[in-house]
RNA sequence: GGGUGUUUAGCUCAGUUGGGAGAGCGACGGCCUUACAAGCCGUAGGUCGCAGGUUCGACCCCUGCAACACCCA
């Protein structure tokens, strides 16, 4: 098994990390018995090897059988050198005979594929190490205690000075390291408990493969049937102080009593008193331990009610890098244990890794403590925290020097929701989450936005009136109707995990939808004080009924905020309950879509953008308020922009709007076209001719880029003829309004000229 | 060597049955407009890794290649 010489215990396959390291390949002679030779004459084979200390252990030298190079030396016999042992010449396909010299010294106690030959080939096992990896008394007197390294040393030194070692060259090798300890692992042989693993595994296999459990995102399901199926058996005792004691008892023979404690064990096996049984001193794998999680905890093997309440649960959350160690040993476990799987779901997140990309390591210095982000730390505060305890101490002047680097200034507070909102939003399907402080940032911002926000909504209705009849405005059904939009959206995300989608909702209605326009919307009601008393109750209605929702909505991902909102809101909603942790999750069917005051609100976006793009453009002071006309368009046109006049003066800063029929000449302008509708600021000496043609010139080059597009697909004859009729309709449609558009442009543009 | 994943704007990333390329941050220009300058308004920026194929039509489907990452040997 695998042995971590510096922490003196076995250890499972899964906790030995191979990675390829520099080292070297040493070749050396060994010697033929009675003055055999090779073909060419030699009296030595050439044996390579990465680890020369191993050599005390050779039991064999190994060729491949088909190798017409040593064929006639197998069965011959080689003096391994430094020993007095005579070791035999064997033939194994398992030998590479392109690598090397083709011929592979053969270590059965020191090496996993060695042992599996020394088995075929019933060849001695001779271990040579002591359990912290020292040279023990099977080896010469000459090595006995030196560490494997020295004796690596000595031994080469020592066949060199026999003229036996024949070359030394580099070679990158696959080296086993401990995970915890990040010693190098030597296979060892010792006596050690394994879980036979088949058993268990065939039908954890099925649970997944049957959809019982299902993994999100789906592709890991692959990963996990790779590994089960190529499962070995798993060794879970571990030479170590903490966990679980194997509940095995030996009486002096030796002999082996398994129950859950010693009287248990004397009434199963029936032994007297008399007899003195031993503990196992061993302790099992943590892993062994968790795997039981899932129903130990709830009582197993009891029957309790918690048992058969919550088990199986729901979901599991956690890592890839678990799904190994945990999850499936976990999912083995609980069906061997209570015949029913553990969890429904398995939903793994991604890693999250440092700015650059890398892991999150000690080693790196580069770890991130969200408490941190959440409370901000000083530039020493966190030098201090990132060196100490270093498994490489001699790493802390290169992490300084980084952590310097890219936090100068430490880090600020940025609070608890905004971390969790980040987290939240970069929660997508792929396997790494690289953590920016660029993105908490945002959500920081964005924490304080919904705050500021709420101060208007409380400012302009905690004096409110809210009993008696109410007349919704078309900004207010607007308003639900998005809410009723975010809602569908935030479910389909959350029952899909797609918790960066729901994230991306809460966000873009508050910001953009809530506090871009709806409140700017309510201030020409609000601070009208001839207005309706229906209408400006319906909007503080609907001012504070919106926030509940997004409140809600929200609160999973930002928490605090959000209460702490959420507690002044609700008492003028008459809901006088405590805390808004125990108020339902909001349900889509709680506000209604509006078709009609969607389209209308997205006519007045379309006005107001398009005077605004003027207004930037020209370099217009946003104080400075401007006059509008209106011409062409439809009924539907002036019968928005009646019934939205208020709101657009104030959102455009405009101060009269006048309408001329089609056949008016309009005064020299500045032109935003909304449809069919020509919306025109007066250039008034407020605009300069020269600005509004290049403005006009960007424009006409899109509306050109877009018509040829559609014209191309139009002209072919496939396309008309194969596509579906919605398609093809949509594009002529799309043709037509970009070849009237560009005309009322270009016609504007002459006009502009003829100034 | 086998397997999986990634490659979209300067950066970090979305793109849900194939039909108008998006967001945040950053950049640029203008604003201290009675919730918010941690803000508001506007602008610019992409041959969707490369090469083929399927299709009337490909960021999306198929094949090959490249780079990077991870898992296993």
């Amino acid at each position: 098994m695998n042995w971590d010489p510096l922490l003196g215990t076995a250890i499972s396959d899964l906790e030995v990390d191979n990675n390829e390291e520099p080292g070297h390949l040493w070749h050396f002679r060994y010697p033929l018995s009675n003055g055999a030779k090779t073909r060419d004459g030699k009296g030595y084979l050439i044996v390579a090897t990465t680890r020369p200390e191993t050599m005390l252990g050779d039991t064999a030298v190994a060729v491949h059988p088909d190798d017409e190079r040593y064929a006639d030396l197998v069965g011959q016999t080689i003096m391994l050198p430094l020993t007095d042992r005579e070791i035999p010449i064997i033939a194994d396909t398992h030998v590479d005979p392109e690598f090397g010299t083709g011929c592979v010294k053969i270590t059965p106690a020191h090496d996993f594929n060695d042992n599996e030959i020394g088995a075929r080939h019933k060849l001695d096992v001779i271990n040579i190490f002591t359990a912290s990896a020292s040279i023990n008394e099977n080896a010469p007197k000459a090595y006995q205690g030196l560490d494997r390294f020295e004796a690596r040393k000595l031994i080469v030194d020592d066949l060199d000075a026999l003229g036996l070692l024949d070359a030394v060259v580099d070679h990158r090798l696959m080296v086993p390291r401990g995970d915890r300890s990040e010693a190098i692992i030597e296979p060892w042989l010792t006596n050690q408990w394994y879980v036979k693993i088949q058993p268990l595994a065939d039908p954890a296999i099925e649970a997944v493969k049957n959809g019982s459990i299902e993994f999100v995102p789906k592709q890991y399901e692959n990963l996990y049937f790779s590994w089960m199926r190529n499962i070995e058996d798993w060794c879970i005792s571990r030479q170590l102080w903490w966990g679980h004691r194997i509940p095995a008892y030996y009486d002096e023979a030796g002999k082996i009593y398994v129950a859950p404690s010693e009287a248990e064990a004397r009434t199963k096996y029936g032994l007297s008193e008399a007899i003195t049984l031993t503990q196992d001193p061993d302790v099992l794998d943590t892993w062994f331990s968790s795997s039981l999680w899932s129903f130990a905890t709830l009582g197993w093997p009891e029957e309790t009610e918690e048992l058969s309440r919550y088990h199986p649960t729901d979901v599991l959350v956690t890592g890839h890098d678990i799904i190994f160690f945990w999850v499936a040993r976990m999912i083995m476990m609980t069906l061997k244990f209570t015949g029913e799987i553990p969890f429904k779901k398995v939903y793994i997140t991604g890693m999250v890794r440092d700015a650059e990309g890398r892991k999150l390591s000690k080693t790196k210095g580069n770890g991130l403590d969200p408490l941190d982000l959440v409370d901000g730390i000083s530039l020493e505060d966190l030098i201090a925290k990132r060196t100490t305890n270093l498994t490489q101490p001699q790493m802390a002047p290169a992490i300084e020097k980084a952590i310097r680097k890219e936090f100068p200034d430490g880090v600020p507070s940025y609070g608890t929701d905004a971390m969790r909102f980040t987290y939240c939003a970069l929660a997508s399907t792929g396997r790494d989450l690289r953590f920016d402080l660029n993105r908490i940032e945002g959500y920081r911002n964005f924490c304080n936005k919904l705050w500021n926000a709420a101060r208007f909504v409380l400012m302009n209705c905690q004096e409110a009136d809210l009993e008696g009849e109410v007349l919704l405005s078309l900004a207010d059904r607007w308003i639900l109707s998005r809410s009723h939009h975010l809602l569908r959206t935030s479910e389909r995300a959350i029952n899909t995990y797609r918790f960066d989608l729901y994230a991306n909702a809460v966000y873009e209605f508050a910001w953009h939808e809530y506090c871009d326009w709806y409140i700017e919307l309510t201030k020409p009601v609000l601070w009208d004080e001839g207005a309706d008393p229906k209408v400006i109750r319906a909007t503080q209605h609907t001012l504070l009924s919106v926030l509940d929702i997004l409140l809600r909505a929200a609160h999973p991902i930002m928490p605090f905020i959000t209460e702490t909102i959420w507690r002044e809101v609700a008492p003028l909603l008459g809901n006088n309950h405590p805390t808004i942790m125990l108020q339902p999750f909001p349900e889509a069917d709680e506000v209604l879509e509006d078709a009609e005051a969607d389209a209308a609100i997205t006519w007045l976006k379309g006005v107001v953008v398009g005077v605004r793009n003027i207004r930037g453009e020209a370099n217009i002071n946003p104080r400075q308020a401007v006059n509008l006309c209106f011409q062409g368009g439809t009924e539907t046109d002036r019968q928005l922009s009646a019934s939205t006049e208020m709101l657009l003066k104030r959102l455009a800063k405009i101060d009269d709007i006048q309408w001329l029929d089609d056949d008016t000449e309009p005064p020299p302008n500045a032109l935003s076209l909304v449809g069919d509708l020509k919306v025109m600021v007066p250039l008034g000496g407020l605009i300069d001719a020269e600005v509004e043609r290049a403005r006009l010139g960007k424009e006409i080059d899109k509306k050109e880029q877009e018509l040829k597009r559609v014209e191309g697909k139009l002209n072919n004859e496939n396309f008309v003829a194969k596509a579906p009729a919605e398609v093809v309709a949509r594009e002529r449609k799309k043709a037509e309004e970009a070849s009237a558009a560009l005309a009322t442009l270009k016609a504007q543009l002459d006009s502009l000229n003829d100034l």
